[in-house]
RNA sequence: GGUGCGGUAGUUCAGUCGGUUAGAAUAUCGGCCUGUCACGCCGAGGGUCGCGGGUUCGAGUCCCGUCCGCACCGCCA
């Protein structure tokens, strides 16, 4: 056998036997008299060891190897005198007998560890090694078991796993086709599908009745941090369904996918009308684990002779805890933040309530304490907290404080990103009802559509939702 | 297509008002080291300051152009 183990498999119990291992040379510590050496595959590390027992032909080919070095070892599993909590295999070690260099490798061009000292373009730019890292490959792995609780579920749903074709006419979606040029047909192309829409309604017609697909959808647009021309969705289609038949069964498969993946219990999965999403978050995808919620000030502070104030057309903010005594620094590095032009904010007007709970704003200039205060009730705001608030047009105003309320709680680490909260927002608004807007409500939000009736792929489609 | 930020050692970055030989960390190499696990200590090598032009006695630094990358807007959802 090549191998009779896997780097993450050997423990106290194997002290004694003779194993046989296949790996990467995480790393080599040469402490003179002996060496250890962490040996890496997809399972884990397993420590090898070379000193005085070791024969010497072996410990002379053990100290040539460097990082990234391929090589097979045999040795006798034993205790650690030093043990290592950290790691699965930290009570063992193996003794070396053998050793056979598969690879040589040059130095690796950024460092693979878990922290890696590279940037993104270097660690893309040789993929196959940033895939060797740990949170690389434990994604991966995450994928995978992702898509296969995904299928598990939604089979136990009479759900039916179908592929559709890749190379299809183009179908009136928004975004641009990628396109394939035809040999058949000099001059025609395929396209390749935004998502499986129009094929998937042909399943419904048909009597498929439930139907899932993990599955590629390519769409020609600029990129985003967030947003790549190439994704994968879990696309599925139910009939004879009303709204709440398709968020019951869907919460259904995340409160699943988080049991079965992460051993998590969802129990909250509230839902938010697009418009309190919008007034509350300034965004369609709200971060609720926090509250420090948007409050609107317009009415309240407009028509006092703070011409910024009154020529806004929104006036809103946040109220940050225990941010109170932030120092002039903190607040010009805030207002430097949100005049970027990402944000877009023109300047920043903050309002301390100090834990003694005397007021002191940027604005005293313009504002009693008692108008202040006001302020303050709005918000609930207790000593000790900060008011943060930014004035503008009003859609674009709503998006920076949202903005704004991120950043804050990330400062103030309020985002775990082991803590999970779902949420449904629903009722997304009708937009102006033009041909391309109706056309994507027809193929995304067809609960929402004011006249479905209206949109002809729909009308192939009766039964489907 | 637009706006902004960035490009300096293998890598991640610092580099003040334009001024001596461009630094740090890490990686690499060498020496010492028998219980390390981010080993430690000592030492060394490593630079087309993205590219081109200009201003200046003098440019990593200022100006113009250009290429590349990132974020955002448009676009997309």
């Amino acid at each position: 056998m090549y191998r009779t183990h896997t780097c993450g498999e050997i423990r106290i119990n194997h002290q004694g036997s003779v194993v046989t291992l296949a790996g990467w040379v995480q790393r080599v510590r040469n402490l003179g008299g002996m060496t250890f050496i962490d040996l890496r595959d997809r399972y884990g590390i397993t420590q090898l060891v070379f000193d005085e027992k070791t024969e010497q032909s072996v410990a002379e080919l053990g100290n040539q190897l460097g990082r990234e070095y391929v090589v097979q070892a045999t040795g006798t599993v034993r205790e650690r005198s030093s043990k290592n909590k950290n790691i699965a295999t930290g009570e063992v070690e193996l003794a070396v007998t053998a050793l056979n260099i598969l690879n040589s490798s040059e130095t690796p061009p950024f460092t693979i560890e878990d922290e890696s000292d590279g940037g993104d373009e270097i660690r893309m730019k040789y993929r196959y090694l940033d895939l060797r890292r740990a949170p690389v490959r434990d994604t991966l792995i995450l994928r995978s078991k992702m898509a296969f609780a995904t299928r598990s579920y939604l089979d136990s749903k009479d759900f039916i796993e179908t592929e559709t074709p890749v190379l299809i006419k183009s179908t009136p979606e928004g975004a641009r086709d990628f396109v394939v040029p035809s040999r058949m047909n000099p001059g025609e192309f395929y396209a390749l599908p935004q998502s499986p829409q129009s094929l998937k309604q042909l399943l419904m017609v048909a009597g498929f009745d439930r139907y899932y697909q993990i599955v590629k959808c390519f769409r020609d647009e600029d990129l985003r941090a967030d947003r790549q021309p190439e994704f994968t969705q879990i696309d599925c289609e139910m009939s004879f369904v009303e709204q709440e038949d398709v968020l019951n069964m869907f919460e259904g498969l995340t409160k699943y996918l988080f049991k079965e993946i992460k051993g998590i219990d969802i129990t909250e999965f509230p839902r938010m009308p697009y418009s309190e999403a919008m007034e509350s978050y300034g965004s369609d995808k709200p971060d609720i684990r926090f509250g420090m919620k948007i409050k609107d000030l317009t009415t309240l502070v407009k028509g006092k002779g703070f011409s910024v104030f009154d020529d806004a057309e929104f006036i809103g903010g946040i109220c940050a805890e225990g941010c109170s005594e932030y120092t002039r620094k903190q607040l010009d590095a805030l207002t430097e933040w949100v005049k970027r032009p990402q944000i877009g904010a023109k300047g920043l007007v903050y309002v301390k309530v100090n834990t003694d709970g005397t007021i002191k704003s940027s604005v005293d200039k313009f504002y009693s304490a008692e108008e202040l205060q006001q302020w303050v009730d709005v918000f609930g705001a207790k000593p000790g907290n900060l008011l943060l608030i930014l004035s503008g047009v009003k859609e674009k105003m709503l998006k920076a404080i949202g903005d704004m309320r991120l950043e804050m709680a990330n400062q103030l680490g309020l985002r775990d990103k082991n803590v999970f909260q779902p949420l449904w927002v629903v009722d997304f608004p009708l937009l102006e009802w033009d041909e391309d807007t109706a056309r994507f409500y027809a193929m995304h939000h067809p609960f929402t559509a004011p006249k479905p009736e209206d949109i002809a792929l729909l009308e192939t489609n009766p039964g489907a939702v």
